[in-house]
RNA sequence: GCGCUUGUAGCUCAGUUGGAUAGAGCGUUGGAUUCCGGUUCCAAAGGUCGGGGGUUCGAAUCCUCCCAAGCGCGCCA
């Protein structure tokens, strides 16, 4: 419609004596209804490049538009306020739309705008040091459904997890799971104190490293271990117990991910930069172009020159490189894979990274407009009305399992998809167990079951889909409200899918089920004369289906009975 | 001190490319219902869009200064 009415814009202002050749031609959806279902600003665009007052030159365009536009398309054009022009569609218009909607039905909503490229989303990425966390969730619940959304809109999408099994972090798990082997192997072992929080101390066995990771389940992971190999571990090689909790861990966040209705497509470990070279290719790279030098015994990357107000150190004199040469080196491994779109999810703390990982790349002759970078806030978790202090290596958290233990998947996810991932994100731990039954997506769930009892309902008392559908006969004001709310789904979705801002589904998802409510409480299907009760069935099933496709779209599940 | 993000109703948050009278949920108050699912609906009250200045036909939105909060600013990741 839109690009139909532009057309015709276009020629009415040739006509008109020509508008600049750059000028754009903007529509929008009035927020009041009287104003009509689309509406354009170019008249108040134009009042300077025509000199004259754009409510004059509104009403000439009005008066040229209405002898140029199908009637059975457009049922008017207005002029109002100081210059608008509302468009009114003709009622013929929104049934052929609803007719197209019903024919699409589980696709409706899916476009085609990212057909034949490549998008690669790498989300999570925790390194396996622990369960997943709620911090965590907020990632892999953004990465996932952004990847659902460009999916919807034609990309082809892989999901990657890129992790590091060979960092200090995961010497020091090590390290932590044979502390807790030896003491099962000798219980008489000496034990020390370690401070968790303000007056908080855990009893560890003394070998346990001060910086050790304290959750129960590195105590199970010795357990197991001491249940097959008995005292026969040998106790000096660390390895064996990182490789242990290593694959427990990793067993356990798919496990996690899983049960949120993640997939992963692939894992990448950062070791394989060491093992093909990429890393020292990226040094060398940098150091030809005049970015990198030495000082005091440690390689440097001159992000001085670069707008920052420090330079950043790329290899330590230890030899050993810092996160930050892998993480380009991988970024030029994404490259070349020869992804389209690049898109990262990480928190606010990672802010200061990504710029110096972007420049390098750019540097090495990419383009870095590629990558994308979705920055979220933190999460806060409150508990009592008062936030806790949550570290992975405290044992001091609230893993994701257990939040959905408490609110169910699908309360997970749409919790952690309401909002924009720019906000910061309180997370009240009492009210979301408490408030379950009036989440938002029990809401949505309630309405798609509603309508799946309806249809069954409808079909008992003998209608059926077998009917084709008058669907002219849908004019009360709620049934035409309803279909204009549901005819904006594609959109929402392209937009979503552009932004990146999943949140915006959530959001016109409940204006879906409000103006399906509206619907329910005004026009009845039952008990009406056949034709009717034929066409509202249909109309209801196509909220049906912009509810369950903007759902799945999210990874939230459309049950039909409750 | 510098950088990024945020500041909108009592609370939690939407607000698209600068548009018309700034919206929703929760909460509060009042009301509806013999009904296809009461996990419902309707209505009211509630606003200095953090503050000042600027840009223009028009600013919550853009620019600038100030205030406040979160995060970051390491040869940790």
């Amino acid at each position: 419609m839109e690009a139909y009415l532009e057309e015709h814009l276009r020629a009415v202002l040739a006509d008109m004596g020509g508008a600049p050749d750059d000028f754009a031609i903007a529509f929008e959806k009035p927020n009041n209804p009287e104003h009509g279902d689309l509406a354009t600003n170019v008249a108040l665009k134009l009042a300077r490049h025509f000199r004259r007052a754009p409510r004059q030159i509104a009403e000439e365009i009005a008066a040229r538009l209405t002898a140029r536009v199908d009637p059975a398309r457009v049922a008017a054009v207005e002029v109002a306020g100081p210059g608008f022009l509302n468009f009114r569609f003709a009622e013929a218009y929104l049934t052929d739309r609803l007719a197209d909607l019903l024919a699409a039905g589980e696709d409706y909503g899916k476009i085609d705008e990212g057909r034949g490229r490549r998008a690669l989303v790498e989300f999570v990425s925790a390194n396996p040091t622990g369960p997943l966390t709620v911090g965590h969730g907020r990632n892999a619940v953004l990465g996932d459904t952004v990847a659902n959304l460009l999916e919807w809109t034609g990309w082809a999408v892989t999901r990657e997890y890129y992790f590091n099994d060979a960092g200090r972090q995961m010497r020091v798990l090590g390290e932590s799971v044979r502390a807790r082997y030896r003491a099962l192997v000798d219980p008489d072992l000496p034990v020390k104190r370690i401070k968790r929080g303000e007056d908080d101390f855990v009893e560890v066995p003394e070998s346990f490293p001060d910086d050790g990771y304290l959750g129960d389940y590195i105590i199970a992971i010795a357990e197991a271990l001491y249940a097959e190999h008995g005292a026969s571990l040998g106790e000096e090689d660390v390895e064996p117990f990182k490789k242990a909790a290593e694959e427990v861990i990793f067993a356990d966040i798919a496990a996690t991910l899983r049960r949120l209705g993640i997939e992963m497509d692939t894992f990448f470990n950062e070791h394989t930069l060491y093992e093909n070279g990429k890393v020292w290719e990226v040094v060398e790279a940098l150091r030809e172009k005049g970015y990198v030098y030495e000082k005091d015994g440690a390689v440097w990357f001159k992000t001085t020159e670069l707008g920052k107000d420090q330079d950043t150190v790329l290899i330590k004199s230890s030899g050993e490189p810092t996160y930050r040469l892998p993480d380009i080196a991988y970024h030029v491994d994404k490259f070349e894979r020869g992804f389209d779109r690049m898109i990262d999810v990480f928190g606010a703390d990672h802010i200061a990274t990504y710029p110096d990982v972007l420049a390098a790349v750019r540097l090495l002759g990419y383009d870095a407009d590629r990558v994308e970078v979705i920055l979220y806030q933190f999460v806060t978790l409150v508990r009592g009305g008062a936030p806790v202090k949550m570290s992975t290596r405290k044992a001091t958290y609230v893993t994701l399992d257990e939040l959905m233990d408490e609110v169910g998947e699908d309360v997970t996810r749409f919790f952690f998809l309401m909002r924009s991932p720019h906000t910061h994100l309180e997370f009240d731990l009492d009210l979301a167990k408490e408030a379950s039954e009036k989440n938002p997506v029990f809401y949505l769930q309630y309405a798609h079951a509603r309508i799946c009892s309806i249809l069954r309902k409808a079909e008992e008392v003998g209608f059926t889909f077998g009917e084709t559908p008058d669907l002219t006969l849908l004019t009360h004001e709620a049934e035409t409200g309803l279909m204009k709310t549901l005819f904006e789904l594609p959109e929402v979705l392209r937009r979503a899918a552009a932004a990146k801002e999943p949140h915006r589904v959530a959001n016109y998802l409940r204006e879906v089920a409000v103006a399906f409510t509206q619907f329910y409480g005004h026009c009845r299907i039952i008990g009406e004369e056949r034709a009717l009760a034929t066409a509202r069935m249909h109309l209801a099933q196509a909220a049906r289906h912009v509810l369950r496709n903007g759902l799945t779209a999210l990874g939230i599940s459309t049950p039909e009975r409750m």
